[in-house]
DNA sequence: GCCAACGTTGGC
DNA sequence: GCCAACGTTGGC
């Protein structure tokens, strides 16, 4: 089992939507570092779910439904795509701000480069993310 | 809206 | 293969 961080941003893609669809395609990936890393997901790895640009908070824990497969939406160059599906909302949300302030999350990939999309995280950082959203699996 | 950080492109 | 120029992302 592997635990993972994606971005989204909420007026284009949120977390609400997802749990009203059930299930997506997470698709449009154009970065290589993300694109292997969501080759590397699991079925039934998890992944946190974070707002960027507008929210700035991790929201929600989503599920690999479906590992990779050629991104359709991908005219051209070698890219995939993978499904998620929504596991709960975090009972609390963890702020951008919150996460930056704590030490034992100092090495999460959403604070050292702010710019990739899919990172992995580690057991502990996904543990120490659920406690401040006051959430269990 | 600005700008820093990062990735990609293309000339040499 | 280097590096300058450019584009994009995303926090502030």
């Amino acid at each position: 089992m592997q635990y993972w961080l994606v971005k989204s941003e909420p007026d284009v893609y949120g977390f609400d939507q997802l749990l009203k669809d059930g299930r997506t395609r997470w698709d449009g990936v154009r970065n290589y570092q993300a694109r292997n890393n969501l080759r590397a997901m699991k079925t039934g790895d998890l992944c946190l779910f974070y707002h960027s640009n507008i929210g700035l908070e991790v929201v929600g824990i989503a599920r690999v439904a479906r590992e990779h497969y050629p991104d359709p939406t991908a005219e051209k160059g070698d890219w995939s795509a993978v499904e998620l599906e929504p596991l709960k909302p975090l009972a609390r949300p963890v702020p951008l701000a919150e996460i930056k302030n704590n030490p034992a999350l100092q090495q999460l990939g959403l604070v050292r480069n702010g710019r990739l999309s899919v990172m992995p995280v580690s057991f502990d950082e996904f543990s120490a993310l659920l406690s401040l959203g006051s959430t269990e699996l």
